[in-house]
DNA sequence: GGTCAAGCGGACTCCTCGATCCGCTTCGTC
DNA sequence: GACGAAGCGGATCGAGGAGTCCGCTTGACC
């Protein structure tokens, strides 16, 4: 993207970029966004150097997979739309984007964090949302889904899911599923009493996150 | 507690005691536990140096007002114990507690962190586990509250309400509202349908917490 | 196989932040 | 008000992390 020429990358170079993507992508899934480039250069079996001649910064480095997992994020919510029951696939969506989350510190605090510090990235989110967007139509559509929640507030609660366990060895790494469970439990119509705040809409979350208005 | 004297403090250094203290709460409250200990002397007013003098490392500071916020929420719990509706209290606790975390940044990850990161203050989050038990047990009593639930899954409620919105000042302050809302409607027993795990003891979270079981 | 730009990695710089040192100041007491 | 201990804060240290430099190596092409 920074780079004017297109030229391939030697072949020895694209293996080392290929190693130090796969080496930042397990040392951010475990320890978070908080590891040193010292320890994915480490991991990858390459100097420093070499880490920061492939992506010009962390920030880069940080990018770059966040757009991976919002591209698994993606295929996901189209793999679910694949099922035949609305509610079954709205659930599934659910689960697996909570899933990925739990799986990958790193992407869990990426959601919050790239999305603070680098309002372009806004627009991969806002893909996220239009995948999960028609799981949630058809599910209100099937009467399975109560009718005043907004895909954003969906997507919210597989953070919230997350967010509530703690990221412990010792406790079962699946244990967003009983808060989802619960959430899942309030979506439904039959449970539904009024809300007490109007959503957010996107856009107003897009100028919070400093996307200038025009004029 | 690591200084043996109880020999009261110097009216200025008591001040400044307090001073520090504040600062501290506030500069938590406001960016999050990474703010640096500079900055906390600065809002104080005094030198960096005072600030180590009253608590040993920075540590020492964000305990002394985890525990000033742990206090808070024990209040608010028992507070909403002297509501006569049952629902009603409970409802109330979650939502002090709730708006407690997301008005307190540094409270809100500390409850993470911390304990993570110091075992001993296990026996604060015990006590407000311990305080806000009564009333999930008389909301279940009422039938107001399925059943299935623990206390842990509902404080770790309130916890996911607060982590699923951006904190951003464009954004209103109590976007937790919604997303608990949605909860509470999936808490009510006509909502219920089967969990897909067990609930976590509290001893299985001490253990994985690190408070080393004998033998 | 020879050439050379591209690539490499470890040492290095710079900076931030927690924590300490030390000469000066202030409070409390007589 | 004199005195000593307690307290003060700016200067400083040391660790750790992002990012750079530079002499050596290696892949690509003839």
């Amino acid at each position: 993207m920074t780079e004017l020429s297109q030229r391939p990358l030697r072949s020895d170079a694209e293996r080392n970029r290929r190693l130090v993507l796969e080496a930042a992508a397990q040392a951010f899934a475990e320890k978070g966004l908080d590891v040193g480039m010292a320890d994915i250069a480490r991991r990858a079996g390459v100097g420093n150097a070499t880490v920061f001649r492939r992506f010009p910064s962390k920030d880069a480095l940080v990018k770059a997979i966040f757009e991976d997992r919002i591209a698994e994020a993606i295929a996901t919510a189209q793999e679910a739309a694949a099922l035949a029951d609305p509610w079954a696939a709205f659930v599934q969506c659910l689960e697996r984007y909570s899933e990925l989350q739990a799986r990958d510190r790193g992407f869990f605090e990426a959601s919050d964090q790239v999305l603070m510090e680098h309002p372009e990235l806004m627009s991969l989110h806002r893909r996220v949302l239009d995948a999960v967007d028609p799981l949630v139509e058809r599910a209100k559509q099937a009467g399975a889904l109560r009718d005043d929640v907004t895909t954003l507030d969906v997507l919210g609660l597989t953070k919230a899911a997350v967010a509530c366990v703690l990221p412990s060895p010792d406790l079962r790494a699946d244990g967003w599923r009983r808060p989802l469970a619960l959430m899942l439990d309030g979506l439904r119509p039959a449970a539904a009493t009024p809300l007490p705040i109007p959503a957010t809409s996107y856009e107003e979350v897009e100028q919070a996150m400093g996307v200038k208005a025009s004029g």
